[in-house]
DNA sequence: AAACGTTGCAACCGCTCCATG
DNA sequence: CCATGGAGCGGTTGCAACGTT
């Protein structure tokens, strides 16, 4: 057993005061970020490592932009979710100014209910079938959405990949894949237009293509070992 | 006005990845 | 090559705010 990141008994949790968020900040911008473990004790701080680069990343950095999402970015989001699954951090990398929870929370409290209600799986991008509709109160009521990957399932599971963790996502990002292909061979997504190069730049292509061959390569390994 | 249900977001937890010795 | 530790990631939870009955 790993020993914890740190001794969480003279640590402390929950939301942050206007004093910590200061200390932080004033470290960070004294010293940088360097060693997260390290960090808060240097900063006068009683909180654990992981607990302040959270906070940093989410919440303090200087250049997150904060506010509603445009819709180029819903746009984007939709997309790169197609094609990458749930690696937040990677779709939270061609939006400059999101951070991947973020991106996440917005996914599963706007995005996914939107993605329903135009009759989309928001699991694998299929066009979810008439007899796979969500009935009309589940949908105006926006049920069931509230724990997204285990709770409550939105629709049927048999697209839905269970949740696993060594090589999961990428079993969701070739179903992703296979389900864009899907797409092109027929019934196209009302409304989703897949092209990327709105406002991705070339190097968002590079990545999504390094994930895509990644995964790929991934799959291949687990196909035949 | 109160009770109850729903939503959105910040934060935590546990796991995996990756660099280093 | 292997073990270890730190960083990063995605899933999940807790709770305040808001909406509905």
């Amino acid at each position: 057993m790993r020993k914890p990141c740190c001794d969480k008994q003279d640590t402390n949790k929950g939301a942050w005061s206007k004093q910590e968020d200061e200390k932080l900040i004033n470290y960070i911008r004294t010293h940088g970020e360097g060693c997260w473990r390290t960090l808060p004790q240097a900063a006068g701080l009683l909180r654990c490592g992981k607990s302040c680069r959270l906070r940093w990343i989410n919440y303090l950095r200087p250049d997150l932009k904060r506010g509603n999402f445009t819709e180029d970015e819903e746009d984007l989001i939709i997309k790169l979710h197609a094609l990458l699954g749930n690696r937040w951090s990677l779709i939270a990398g061609r939006l400059p100014g999101r951070t991947d929870n973020e991106v996440k929370n917005y996914w599963n409290s706007h995005l996914r209910r939107k993605l329903i209600n135009m009759g989309i799986d928001p699991n694998n991008h299929r066009l979810i079938t008439h007899n796979h509709l969500p009935r009309s109160h589940d949908s105006s009521s926006g049920a069931s959405i509230r724990s997204p990957a285990s709770k409550v399932p939105v629709t049927d599971n048999t697209n839905i990949h269970p949740p696993e963790k060594s090589g999961g996502d990428n079993d969701q990002v070739s179903d992703a894949a296979s389900s864009l292909e899907d797409e092109q061979c027929g019934h196209k997504l009302p409304d989703l237009n897949l092209d990327l190069t709105i406002s991705v730049s070339a190097s968002t292509v590079d990545k999504v293509e390094d994930a895509r061959r990644k995964s790929q390569k991934q799959s291949n390994i687990i196909a035949d070992p």
